[in-house]
DNA sequence: AGCGGAATCA
DNA sequence: TGATTCCGCT
């Protein structure tokens, strides 16, 4: 029999997790493991499935299939040998105003995370630190992670992220996109279109990978990954409350948002668009895209019945030819071309059949200067390493 | 099954 | 602080 203890630190470079997730370090029982941690290592763990599992479709939902065997397991954990899942079940409440977990009215034993208040901040190079994470790619870690982050309940935390993204990013797209699923492995026109999401994107530094004053800079290499001026603030970078020095996490100042729209998740191409308004930029997008779309996608392990939206049957071709994003570099000339910029927009949105809201039309400044007025990155926001 | 108050523990 | 234990209530 062993306890288990939880680390010490959830913070990460251009992440901030909910409060929640910091609680382990600011409680001084913070070295005991904490239930809804030892969940979802349950839920990460393959041969627990039949015990616990996520709920097919339901972003952050699972469903205990075995009460008494995972209180049993809960009990072992903390050296509690008279655990039961009435017991269990009470401390899983408390979560409720936490708001860390709630309850699925109606399903037995279920409750969701809520893992939406996972809040990804603009940072240049997130979405391929992400990949590296979750690709396991040990030759970054160090970089990656400060010491003390559990690479599990990140990737874990992340993979569910990133699914819902992933998912919510298709059905945007492709109205019935959840039929996908069953089609897997036959080569509809939806599916084939689905190949081409911007899956892994959902950090959105594909589409503001190094922008700033207006300008595309893309690394051009792997070395620009760990290049300080590739930071938000040339000398400054994102760092810990306690690097910084500054109150806890529950203070500190998140993004607004503006920020939150174009740093968290779930912008469909045709946001992207919007949001570069720049036409030019399209095809090269693109194509990092689609190859960070590969590279993602096929690094989702089968987790239990999470909603994974397509397979990957370039998968192994992705392994061998990916490459970091190119260099992107605005055509100056385009910006300006606003009626002709208007009509190739409307053919894009038609092909791409996404109707268009209201609330997100193009403002005339945003044809007139698409890439200046739509200023992705907001780094008043962020919180800042003290010069 | 699920909820939440209350006392208690580490 | 984050459970654990108990329990009455719906």
């Amino acid at each position: 029999m062993h306890c288990g203890y939880a680390p010490s630190s959830y913070w990460i470079p251009g992440l901030a997790f909910p409060d929640w997730a910091y609680k382990a370090e600011s409680s001084p029982g913070s070295r005991q493991i904490q239930l809804w941690h030892f969940i979802l290592e349950l839920l990460q763990k393959e041969e627990f499935r039949h015990v616990i599992a996520w709920q097919q479709g339901e972003y952050g939902e699972f469903v205990i299939k075995d009460p008494d065997e995972v209180a049993r397991l809960w009990g072992r954990r903390k050296c509690k040998p008279q655990m039961n899942y009435d017991k269990l079940s009470r401390a899983l409440r408390y979560y409720y105003n936490k708001k860390i977990l709630h309850k699925t009215k109606g399903k037995r034993f279920t409750y969701k995370f809520n893992f939406s208040k996972l809040i990804f901040v603009n940072y240049p190079m997130w979405d391929m630190r992400c990949q590296s994470l979750l690709l396991g790619n040990n030759r970054c870690h160090a970089a990656v992670l400060p010491s003390g982050v559990q690479r599990e309940v990140l990737q874990n935390t992340l993979l569910a992220h990133k699914l819902f993204a992933d998912q919510m990013t298709c059905r945007r797209l492709l109205p019935n996109a959840m039929d996908y699923h069953s089609n897997a492995g036959k080569k509809t026109p939806g599916a084939a279109r689905c190949n081409l999401l911007p899956a892994s994107c959902f950090s959105g530094s594909c589409c503001y990978l190094g922008l700033r004053n207006g300008r595309f800079h893309a690394p051009s290499t792997s070395t620009d990954l760990h290049n300080p001026s590739m930071a938000p603030h040339a000398g400054r970078s994102l760092c810990s409350p306690t690097q910084a020095n500054l109150p806890g996490p529950t203070e500190w100042p998140l993004c607004t948002s503006h920020t939150f729209h174009h740093g968290l998740t779930l912008m469909s191409l045709e946001e992207r668009f919007q949001t570069l308004g720049h036409r030019g930029l399209h095809d090269r997008l693109m194509e990092c895209t689609y190859s960070n779309s590969l590279l993602g996608q096929q690094t989702v392990p089968p987790m239990g019945n999470q909603p994974i939206i397509s397979p990957i049957l370039e998968a192994q071709e992705a392994r061998s030819t990916y490459q970091p994003p190119l260099i992107v570099k605005p055509d100056p000339e385009s910006q300006y071309k606003s009626l002709e910029e208007d009509s190739k927009l409307k053919n894009f949105k038609e092909n791409i059949k996404v109707p268009l809201s209201p609330s997100k039309m193009y403002n005339v400044q945003s044809k007139l200067c698409p890439v200046e007025a739509a200023q992705p990155f907001n780094t008043k926001n962020w919180l800042l390493k003290p010069a």
